[in-house]
RNA sequence: GGCGGGUUUGCCAAGUGGGAAGGCGGAGGUCUGCAAAACCUCUAUGAGUCGGUUCGAUUCCGACACCCGCCUCCA
């Protein structure tokens, strides 16, 4: 299996440290809103990696974070009135609630920034002893980026070529260079009561610093992947990588996985323009979560997606059709069958899902043409453990609706063709159409 | 300015130095009392533009055009 490290910027084959184990981190949302649906392909992209993974037969302990103390919090806080807790809470069940619409897997370890906070003030002393921190004049303390030689490996950034913008100057601590980040920023009254006792006195936890924690303490110094999307490259996952090296003079991290943005309707997502969607927006116009998750999934994760409504009605009729195959095919019972040829080729190319899908139908086509092969539907089933589609059930007719559906078949045996379609109206004003197929009707739900 | 990605059929989207996957849509067909549904078949002599290398390039190299991302807290 093979992945594009964005660190060496090079396809390579994976080999974990330590097989069968797999160490997984990617960082998690900051909850102080719902999330976006540029958010969500990021962790559709994870939720598709780590799935393969366990296909795979690694044993893979997925952690990821929950930024729940960080500036745009604390505004919401201020603003809201109500308490860090409050506010955090309510939107990390959001998040996690939206995960599971969409099939995601949840994380096996969740940790919070504001219950690591002692593993975040024992990294930042290690780095004050190493001297690559200093504490500021009003005591927040800071990561200095010219002590660690290797900084802008993974960005492939070299410092003088960093162009300062806006930001850096008006940013209001102090700090001896401008491109040093803090690792941990010191109270202030805006901050109200989020607030934390420290060596260098109360403040609260930089952001970078606390993924550098979190991962270590949950999967050691060092560990196989950690993902993200494209944007985190620079700063976020640079700094982490000069936080914990230096820390613990070890690699951090040996597969560094990033996924591009998605546009909507061709355009950067943006509320003034009217194409900004959080789950709940896409729910409420009456696409499901596997809908979505046909979407956000079916481009390659390095390939920036143009997320549009008709991409949807498209996802809507391919999984339509994909379920159509299932329902016909034979419960399984005996041997599986191969699975899909070019399937596991195609993921194991650095998750290549175009041509997984493109085998996945025409097995399809083959299947319908010439009959699926004896146990299919277990090799679905296998298959279904990385797609996360869900197999239709074979619904259960209702006795009432299967009564009007022999009561039509009836009537057209007996050529009352008047009545045969007055009752396929009102089976379709119940939501069920009727398939006359050679073998006889055949009712069936319609979405919707 | 620095670093990087992209430009493939009506739309979405892969692979590949030697006649361009797949999905959606569209057209035709099978089935049907008629439909619908379902299924099958077909649907890019050409890959942003111009050069070069090669027996041969969409695929390699070089220009140019256009689009996009990152450049200090945005997935």
């Amino acid at each position: 299996m093979k992945f594009f490290n964005t660190l060496t910027r090079t396809t390579e084959e994976f080999v974990p440290a330590n097989p069968p184990h797999v160490g997984l981190y990617t960082c998690g949302p900051t909850v102080y809103n719902y999330a976006h649906i540029g958010n969500l392909r990021a962790f559709m992209f994870e939720d598709v990696l780590r799935r393969y993974l366990e296909y795979r037969g690694y044993q893979v302990r997925h952690v990821m974070n929950i930024t729940d103390v960080e500036d745009k919090i604390i505004r919401t806080v201020r603003e809201s009135g109500k308490s860090l807790k409050e506010v955090t809470e309510f939107y990390t069940q959001e998040f996690l609630r939206d995960l599971a619409t969409l099939n995601i897997k949840s994380a096996h370890v969740l940790p919070r920034a504001t219950e690591s906070i002692p593993a975040i003030i024992e990294l930042i002393s290690k780095l004050v002893e190493n001297n690559h921190a200093y504490v500021g004049e009003d005591g927040s303390v800071y990561y200095s980026i010219r002590s660690f030689k290797d900084y802008g490996k993974l960005s492939h950034f070299k410092l003088d070529e960093l162009q300062a913008t806006g930001r850096v100057q008006h940013d209001e601590y102090t700090r001896e260079s401008a491109s040093d980040f803090a690792l941990w920023k010191s109270w202030d009254e805006a901050d109200g009561d989020v607030k934390w006792a420290s060596p260098w006195g109360l403040g609260r936890p930089g952001w970078h610093i606390e993924c550098s924690a979190m991962s270590m303490q949950h999967l050691g110094a060092s560990f196989d992947l950690h993902c993200g999307g494209e944007d985190l490259i620079f700063p976020h996952h640079e700094d982490e990588i000069a936080q914990s090296e230096a820390a613990t003079g070890k690699p951090f991290v040996r597969y560094w996985l990033h996924n591009a943005h998605l546009l909507v309707e061709g355009k950067k997502m943006s509320k003034s323009a009217g194409n900004f969607f959080t789950l709940r927006d896409l729910l409420a116009k009456g696409w499901t979560g596997r809908e979505i998750r046909y979407v956000l999934l079916s481009t390659h994760y390095r390939k920036q997606l143009d997320f549009t409504f008709d991409g949807l009605q498209a996802a809507r009729s391919a999984l339509q059709r994909l379920d159509e195959f299932l329902l016909k095919l034979p419960d399984a019972a005996g041997p599986i069958c191969p699975v899909i040829a070019g399937f596991e080729a195609a993921m194991d190319d650095d998750l290549n899902i175009s041509a997984a899908l493109a085998a996945v139908f025409e097995f399809i086509r083959e299947s319908n043409k010439n009959g699926a092969p004896p146990g299919a539907l277990a090799m679905w089933q296998r298959v279904d453990t990385v797609l996360g589609f869900g197999i239709p059930g074979k619904a259960s007719v209702p006795a009432e609706i299967q009564a009007l559906v022999d009561e039509r078949q009836a009537a057209r045996k007996a050529k009352n063709f008047k009545r045969s379609d007055e009752i396929r109206d009102q089976l379709a004003q119940a939501g069920w159409v009727i398939e006359d197929t050679p073998q006889g009707p055949r009712a069936k739900r319609v979405a919707g």
